[in-house]
DNA sequence: CGCAACCTTATTGTATACAAATAACGACAG
DNA sequence: CTGTCGTTATTTGTATACAATAAGGTTGCG
């Protein structure tokens, strides 16, 4: 994808991952297009592409919005994404290089100093969990998977659930990558999947906490306010 | 999605499945807007949409081309789709009502029939079974699941094997379809799941088994002629 | 006061012209 | 004869104007 649509892309996918265009909010492909210094034609294109990653829903009258998602279906691409990313981490125990499972330990070794730096350092722990999740997804050498997942992993919900993850929940992830990595040594696919689907599961209750005390914080808010 | 780009849409994609766009072709903008009558700005917004779909797919110069599948692709993609469809199953199996059991007990009567027509007749199989397997995505209930399956099902590879389907095959599936039905009435999510995901997987054996037939009679053609 | 048909305005869909990029081709050097 | 460079032709990308459609507001009627 060339220039403009390009910088489109990133310039709106960017814009609902900061938070500045916020779920439910009404997207118009005119405004965005002076927003970002292109016509509209790259727009449409940026505009489809993030739809089929759900970042964006159209109506039934062709009106785009950022997605808001229902606990339900947040619930549900948790499910979906357990799924395959268990499969990956299968697929992967049996054929991963030595080298990539040596990477794997030293992001995990990174996310364990975030864990531990005073605060916790969430852009770091972020980045690392990514990438080391990217790795298993490689090494499963499946491009089909790769694209699958790309449309279920929802960043916006990921962020919002990493951001909040305390010490304790920032260990549980590299205690978790640390099993995977045993299994991977072992190059046990059972046991890479079982641990993989158990460490998303573990990420969507953590989600879910997060969300709910979000809320109970909103209420007590309104209340007071 | 409203009329040209529809248009353009539907025309692409039928004149794929009919094998008139043949696989690896490469497919000029410009050209088939001539030949839908409209312009290119929907014809690109088709394209888009197809190569999500996997029906066609660009280099990294934006040329679009129609897919051509390697085996291992195939293999791939039937996983993930025993994978899916047995998860769909699985749901389906504890959200199922009773009427929806009947209308899948009533397709598969016509599979049946259609088995032992003379000659057995492909395209009502086809109806059927597509409706068969849209009746259980619907009762699984997951919008989430229906689209993924709708980027992983390959129609011009269903079409290709149906084709080839002798009455034993059908039978075969008439008689799986059967299973499915038996557990979906005792609301056994394990079993739902572990007989769709034997149906997927002898359907790409079924698949292998064609396409290798079709190999050997091309070779024999070349070599006679 | 409600509501329904109409009109106005906002927004998306499509066509087309032109710009940019890439592949195809051929000439020339080694 | 082969490979590389440059030129041309083909193809895709982008901007823009205009058409079609849907939303919102207004007026008139029950």
């Amino acid at each position: 994808m060339s220039k403009a649509s390009e910088h489109a892309y990133r310039h709106i996918r960017g814009a609902i991952l900061e938070g500045i265009l916020a779920p439910g909010e009404q997207l118009r492909e005119e405004h965005l297009a002076d927003s970002c210094g292109v016509s509209r034609t790259p727009v449409r294109e940026a505009l489809r592409r993030l739809e089929t990653e759900h970042f964006v829903r159209r109506t039934d009258s062709q009106r785009t919005f950022v997605t808001d998602w229902s606990m339900d279906e947040i619930e549900e691409a948790f499910a979906l994404r357990g799924m395959l990313e268990g499969h990956a981490a299968a697929r992967a125990s049996c054929r991963i290089a030595l080298g990539d499972i040596e990477r794997l330990a030293s992001h995990n070794q990174s996310i364990r100093r975030a864990a531990e730096s005073q605060p916790i350092n969430s852009t770091i722990f972020l980045e690392h969990n990514r990438e080391f999740h990217a790795i298993i997804l490689q090494a499963a050498g499946s491009d089909r998977l790769t694209a699958l997942l790309g449309t279920i992993i929802e960043q916006p919900i990921v962020l919002r659930t990493a951001r909040r993850y305390d010490r304790d929940q920032v260990l549980r992830s590299f205690a978790e990558h640390e099993e995977l990595i045993l299994a991977f040594r072992r190059h046990d696919p059972d046991w890479a999947e079982a641990v993989m689907k158990a460490h998303i599961r573990r990420a969507f209750h953590a989600y879910r906490d997060a969300f709910q005390n979000a809320l109970v914080r909103d209420e007590a808010r309104q209340a007071t306010g």
